[in-house]
DNA sequence: TTGTAAGCGTTATCAA
DNA sequence: TTGATAACGCTTACAA
């Protein structure tokens, strides 16, 4: 592997120069840049990225923290992400953190140790004060899907009440009013607020909040096969169930067909997410979009723009609106 | 951000007597180690990991090249990978190749110049030879999900044809004999492996191959949609058909369903892969178990045995079997 | 426009 | 068991 120094040699210049082209950092004339580039040729030289590292103090490195690296959500996550950032050269190392206190707390070390020059977190437990503080580290930290006050500047995140408050409304349109709420673990922001916009959804029509609707799963789809079993040997009589996302959805579909009761016509569905396979469900599937590579982007250029200083086109979003997405998983009653 | 050498003074020893107790490369005595790391303590000493890539020539960072980020299968690969690999303070830095061979070879030279320590590819478009010519490079390349003579021992490969085999087995044991496939891009490996299984488990029935039989897709669920249409227009008869993943099955089923044929009562399917949501559809999908998960466990200890000379305690496998996963979508009939 | 030279924070080779 | 010290390959004032 052939160094700065010998492309100097061969093209006859010092190794500021060389830099200089390699960066565009300064003025180098047509030439000299020739010389150099043909020497670079010649050689098949390739920039050592820990040098420049270590001399720049900038490691061109994103650091994510995803709650799994499987799931398609996160995938479509770090995809609008890394797209984005590889444009501009920058490359993504990503973590997970299983929703584990100390597996994010050690992600972060984690990346911090490998001198990310941002890193970009989805956080489910910890708190928005260990956020705070952490964000008040050396290395520049940003959350997506989850707004907090104190740095909202560096958060990108979707109203995840009116999300819930759409879900439920929705059903409740259509005739229904036993409903039950099959939400994401409650220590998980994005699942407690979709659960108080189920509230304020039945608020709004009068209908009283009933505690023991509400069933708590962990967004994966066993639960929400199990909260429907809970539902039945608890008695508690429904005809439409908001979930949590749209896992918890097909795994509550799934658990009703084993039981004889038909999705859409027996029990109306909706889930939250929209992820690729909810129109493929059968019944396909009423939920609510949550645009997460969209979002994604966004983070990418805030990165960008924050750290790099590069200027991107165009003013950044850093919050979204989630959408209702109306299929065939909810049937009118009454 | 202190230095080694601020530990150093701090402790009042030399800067190597910090790095020998840092990587334990060298005997150390106690009380020298104890001072050691009660500075490292006392500083908040975290390491520049650019200092020691330059150093040791050596970036503990290992690339990996998927298709997309997104996608099931290629989350539980990465999962499986960085969990592994993190253990020993690895990490993992991940790029898109979209399927494309531009695409591809940018995404390798991407991580090449990340100075990665090794490159864990699954390549799409890139052939054999390329791959071949690519391995004599400089980094250490290993080859997931395709099993290359010349650099077997690079590779961590399922034996695709003996899954194809083994779906298509199961609809002709069920009685099936008007039978398509639908298949992934004739580019892909895996796809036109899993071609080959289900012509052998034909001929095993003495059943004639009908190139017409065969619809190429893509992977994804539209494709299914549309092998559905193609095969339906086309007027070709069929009461099985075998997919050549998971995503493309429940398109097929989908469409299926819109045009009120029922899968599994009247139509059997069979997927391929085994992805999370497979348990969940209705009727459940019968298909074939990938282990990708595992065989990036394993990628990750062949990794971590080649390159970085560390002992795993197990043998590492690089061929694996598929296994079918009986489910409900596949009727017996005749 | 170009060159000189002092870092950047480690590792690793020698000596001691 | 420890300490000096020369790399490692690049960036970036500062000069020329």
């Amino acid at each position: 592997m052939s160094t700065i120094y010998e492309v100097s040699k061969l093209a006859g210049v010092s190794l500021a120069t060389v830099s200089r082209v390699m960066n565009g950092s300064a003025r180098v004339s047509e030439t000299t840049q020739r010389k150099v580039k043909d020497a670079m040729e010649q050689l098949g030289y390739r920039p050592n990225s820990a040098a420049i590292s270590l001399a720049s103090k900038r490691s061109n490195c994103i650091g994510i923290l995803v709650a799994e690296l499987d799931g398609v959500f996160f995938g479509s996550m770090m995809s609008g992400i890394e797209a984005t950032l590889r444009e501009f050269n920058k490359h993504v190392v990503v973590t997970a953190g299983h929703s584990d206190e100390k597996d994010e707390l050690d992600g972060i070390e984690f990346l911090r140790t490998r001198n990310c020059d941002a890193i970009i977190v989805h956080a489910e437990k910890l708190t928005d004060a260990q956020l705070i503080e952490l964000a008040k580290g050396d290395i520049p930290l940003f959350i997506i899907n989850r707004n907090i006050q104190e740095i909202a500047n560096r958060c990108i995140s979707l109203d995840n009440i009116y999300g819930g408050y759409l879900a439920t409304k929705h059903v409740l349109e259509n005739g229904h009013r036993d409903i039950v709420n099959i939400s994401g673990p409650d220590y998980k922001m994005d699942a407690s607020e979709r659960v108080v916009g189920f509230k304020n959804a039945l608020e709004e029509y009068a209908i009283d909040y009933d505690p023991e609707r509400i069933f708590i799963g962990n967004y994966h789809q066993e639960s929400g096969a199990a909260a429907i079993d809970h539902f039945l040997e608890q008695q508690i009589p429904f005809t439409a169930v908001i979930c949590g996302n749209d896992q918890m959805a097909i795994g509550a579909m799934s658990r009703l067909r084993e039981l004889n009761r038909t999705p859409a016509e027996d029990v109306a569905i909706v889930g939250f997410d929209d992820v690729s396979f909810a129109a493929c469900t059968f019944p396909t599937l009423t939920t609510i979009r949550y645009p997460i590579d969209k979002m994604g982007q966004q983070m990418a250029n805030l990165v960008l723009s924050k750290v790099y200083q590069i200027k991107i086109s165009t003013q950044i979003q850093h919050s979204f609106e989630p959408l209702l997405i109306q299929r065939q998983s909810v049937n009118a009653i009454g």
